[in-house]
DNA sequence: ACCTGAACACCGTTCAAGT
DNA sequence: ACCTGAACACCGTTCAAGT
């Protein structure tokens, strides 16, 4: 007992370890299970250690955000690469590589995006979320560069995907489209379709010209 | 003491009350501080005393939700009848109702749509949420009616407006958009965009022809 | 500097006992 | 039938004390 314990006592990454810890027990038995307890033992020190490392349970959740958004951000900057040249596809897979991470982490979307945090009052969490936005800004500033959209300016744009994709996928984290749901194939087929739907519009010329949208 | 204590010792609605005092709760101090022991305390009975009315903690939370639904459905359908002949008017005011609804209520929000509670196990619950899905898609099926919109059916065009405004109204209580955001009127401004862009598209017509959207 | 163990004020839930 | 009070197994957080 004594060896190990004694190994790890000052081993100086307990901070890792009890961020590695607690996402998995986050993954494994849901935000509702997730005690500051329980992450200490499974790093195995005592309850008390962690306040070493964040000043509460808070600051913990808020780093396992941050991470996510770091996460987030280099998805969509990988999509972005990829497709360099093609804006319009950069969009709708990075529409897909959105709803795709939210459905994988569930938890950890919750965490960074359900308000119990608050970003702004932590500087690191605001970086990584401001980040990920600037990512999905670029994305559109892209497509507009390239005469994509029509009128609007890209942080109009940028809020429109962002509801339209941010929506579907809180919507299925949810479980509000348990019925409209079964495979993640689907999941990918619908995305594209929301995204065409967004970009083309669903009203017809008629409607669009006969009836005043704002009164 | 003994007087009030037995005035209410079996007045028979203490679940309407315990309801009551979970909501005032929720609305003043937040979902993180709502116990069932406080809630207890404030309906004026032990901290035993819920479990004659709920099976447990989770089950207050569903009825909160529940009624969360029920309100939420009257105000779309409300809506419905009010713009009866103006589908599109319809569509819009919906869109705000539904935004107006999440900000005043952002707790109960994140009860009905952050996926904690297991909708489809609560009968009365599912049901709730059932009923307000099926107002939402009367307004979609009322425009398709009228010519409103494009081939899509009313099924995916209710999925695209439900996404975009519901992710619209998460993003604001999940305090995404603090530097989009200053004032209520703003947000009304901002939904009647977003439905907007949605039905209207925002791509050119030239970027949707150039360029395939479906690989 | 870093961790432990006891302590405190809370939780949700159960259950015998009271009325 | 409905509620109470004690009890249990948990929490987050603090702090003196250990190494």
């Amino acid at each position: 007992m004594s060896e190990k314990k004694l190994a790890n006592y000052h081993h100086g990454n307990l901070k890792e370890e009890l961020l590695k810890a607690a996402i998995s027990l986050l993954i494994e038995h849901g935000s509702g299970a997730l005690s500051l307890r329980k992450v200490a033992k499974k790093a195995g020190v005592s309850h008390a250690a962690p306040y070493r490392h964040f000043n509460n349970k808070n600051a913990l959740l808020a780093a396992i955000a941050q991470q996510g958004f770091v996460t987030l951000e280099a998805q969509i900057s990988l999509i972005a690469q990829k497709f360099y040249d093609l804006p319009q596809k950069q969009l709708i897979e990075t529409c897909v590589v959105y709803v795709e991470f939210v459905m994988q982490s569930p938890e950890i979307a919750q965490l960074m995006f359900g308000g119990v945090l608050d970003i702004a009052s932590d500087k690191a969490l605001l970086e990584a979320s401001d980040n990920t936005l600037a990512s999905l800004l670029r994305v559109m500033q892209k497509g507009s560069q390239y005469g994509l959209y029509i009128k609007h300016d890209p942080q109009a744009l940028t809020l429109a995907v962002r509801s339209l994709i941010h929506g579907f996928a809180m919507l299925i984290i949810g479980n509000q489209l348990s019925s409209t749901i079964d495979s993640e194939q689907q999941v990918r087929i619908l995305t594209r379709m929301l995204c065409e739907m967004l970009l083309r519009g669903i009203a017809t010329n008629e409607s669009a010209i006969n009836e005043k949208l704002i009164e």
